[in-house]
DNA sequence: AATACGGGGAC
DNA sequence: GTCCCAGTATT
């Protein structure tokens, strides 16, 4: 693949000097990819060299004291990396004899090794062509291809990896995931790229499309929305109630619910009383309201929360589509409602 | 499939 | 403020 190639040229004339660069040796290879997840060079560079200073091999970590690496690791962040860096290595110390897995499969089930870091030591100490695909790669690859998958989907994951594994260099590995990561850094930056001067501007689909500043896609994580649910709960004199199906798309899709009326904001007896008197249901019908409950059940959905109210409605007559109460746990409901059920005496 | 998990840098 | 950074583990 020509782009391999160009990749790797890029990157034997264009390289940052790093210490890390210097060696193949599993465990600062190991140390340094474990440090900069999610962690720019810049910033992970002086713990990468105090940490080799004053744990010069694994059997140096093993032997610490889990509090001493946390201190060392102090204002890096994520701190679930020191602790998963000390019970690997001394996993790795007291189980494997110091010795590291030589493999992606193998070193993929040490802890705080993910898929990213399996092949970036796999490739870089062992020579094995496991594509690396970090936030550098989604970037690149999304540009070069004109990919918008989300980056951040089960969709986009999948498709990228298996992306840049065919575009992985076989021969070499390990200059072919560093050449990309670097390019990605250095050249095919997230803000306004130089694309000018980028080997790759004739062949670049997002360049020629203009769509640079575009990609890669990434969805935003949903906010919270926050939705005003009046559940109308009607009961007439001879017992009965209505119960109404959920179409559609969306939530609770072909369960039965009591009326609703969906309000932008919270309302109150008054309010509500006024809409009532032109709903469907009680058009030219005699009712009387109250709530239900004083304080609003927040029902939390994944990317909802629904601030909800039972309003208690008695009337005189309904009409042929109610139900009768005693039948009312046979239909299928939301917990929300089902719990409301289960609570209210009928 | 979402979410938690940190802190800093670039704009 | 917003987005991003050599991501992983958990729910």
């Amino acid at each position: 693949m020509i782009v391999s190639k160009t990749l790797i040229n890029w990157y034997s004339n264009n390289k940052r000097e790093l210490p890390w660069r210097q060696t193949k040796d599993p465990y600062c290879i190991w140390l340094s990819e474990i440090i900069l997840q999610q962690t720019q060079i810049k910033q992970g560079l002086p713990y990468y060299e105090s940490f080799l200073r004053e744990f010069p091999t694994v059997f140096h970590l093993a032997n610490a004291d889990e509090s001493q690496v946390l201190k060392l690791w102090q204002g890096l962040g994520y701190y679930s990396r020191a602790r998963n860096l000390h019970a690997t290595a001394k996993y790795i110390v007291e189980k494997l004899n110091g010795e590291f897995p030589s493999s992606y499969k193998e070193l993929l089930q040490l802890k705080g090794v993910g898929d990213y870091t399996a092949s970036a030591i796999a490739s870089i100490c062992f020579n094995e062509p496991a594509a690396v695909v970090d936030g550098n790669v989604y970037r690149v690859l999304s540009r070069y291809f004109g990919i918008d998958t989300p980056i951040n989907s089960t969709q986009g994951k999948k498709e990228f990896k298996l992306l840049a594994q065919q575009l992985i260099d076989i021969e070499n590995p390990a200059d072919f995931n560093q050449a990309i990561m670097e390019f990605g850094a250095v050249q095919c930056k997230p803000q306004n790229p130089n694309c000018s001067i980028c080997p790759l501007q004739d062949s670049c689909v997002a360049l020629q499309k203009s769509s640079i500043n575009q990609l890669p896609v990434k969805t935003k994580p949903n906010k919270v929305s926050k939705k005003h649910f009046n559940f109308l709960v009607l009961i007439s004199k001879d017992n009965k109630t209505i119960l109404e199906k959920r179409e559609g798309k969306g939530i609770w899709q072909n369960l039965y619910q009591f009326p609703l009326i969906e309000t932008k904001t919270a309302v109150t007896e008054k309010n509500i009383s006024k809409q009532l008197s032109t709903h469907e249901l009680l058009k030219e019908v005699d009712f009387e309201v109250s709530l239900y409950n004083d304080n609003t059940i927040i029902h939390k959905l994944s990317h909802q929360h629904l601030h909800t109210k039972f309003w208690i409605i008695h009337v005189d007559n309904l009409n042929g589509d109610a139900i009768p109460i005693d039948n009312i746990h046979s239909y299928p409901v939301p917990i929300l409602i089902g719990n409301f059920i289960d609570a209210f005496n009928f």
